[in-house]
DNA sequence: ACGTCATCTGAGCAGATGTACAGGCATCAG
DNA sequence: CTGATGCCTGTACATCTGCTCAGATGACGT
């Protein structure tokens, strides 16, 4: 099997075997950087200890969120974007209230893994 | 119980139950730093692909990484080497090859789950 | 309507990050 | 020894990040 794309050809390799392995066992390249994208956004402890907030409370308002992270609401506000377009949490109104949870999943292993390690 | 630490009493709370409940279920800071800095580490695109290959050819050369994940060796080199001391990695040397390989446990259920997601 | 409160937004900036390039070091074959 | 090969390092640069600050928006209570 010849797994190694036309343009890379020239190069030269070590072990062509373990190239196609490599190879075949590599998701697509949108794939990769999703998940990739899922773990930069955990990669911030400030935004981590977000998501553990919420995971622990969810339906958190932001103003508590601050307070538990020790951030001030601005930064807070913009971390909670960031994840949002991530798609990692999703908020609610209530009032003039505003409840951010988390809505990934498979976040869900992940963050009470983190919260193991006390 | 009164959770919260004496710098940020004076702040406004909307609900001290839940900023409690919150900051009850966080582990220390340090800890969450070092949690949030192996996410980093996997959360760059290039470097996941690294992984990803390492994890299924254990023992694989820099040369043959960089053919696989198309890096050229300066960048995987650099890669490698944050990787390494971020301690997700280990290497072993082999006549003049380098042979890298996943050596932190906690990577390997990610990594089959990221490669899952092909 | 008015003031207060919860949250969001935009601008600006210091610091971190990722990559490429050039060159260095060590090892192996002949 | 000499040249080739595998890997690493230092530098430089452009880009991205995350934070703070100031101000805007929208909803509530009176």
């Amino acid at each position: 099997m010849h797994l190694i794309p036309t343009d890379r050809r020239h190069r030269r390799v070590l072990d062509e075997h373990a190239v196609c392995d490599a190879l075949a066992g590599l998701p697509d390249d949108q794939t990769v950087r999703e998940r990739a994208a899922v773990f930069a956004a955990m990669g911030d402890p400030n935004r981590l200890t977000l998501l553990l907030c919420m995971h622990t409370v969810p339906d958190i308002s932001v103003t508590d969120l601050a307070v538990a992270a020790n951030m001030n609401d601005s930064t807070v506000s913009q971390a909670l974007r960031l994840l949002r377009s991530a798609g990692l949490i999703g908020d609610r109104r209530d009032g003039r209230v505003i409840r951010y949870r988390v809505t990934d999943t498979r976040l869900d292993a992940l963050l009470r893994n983190v919260s193991a390690g006390r």
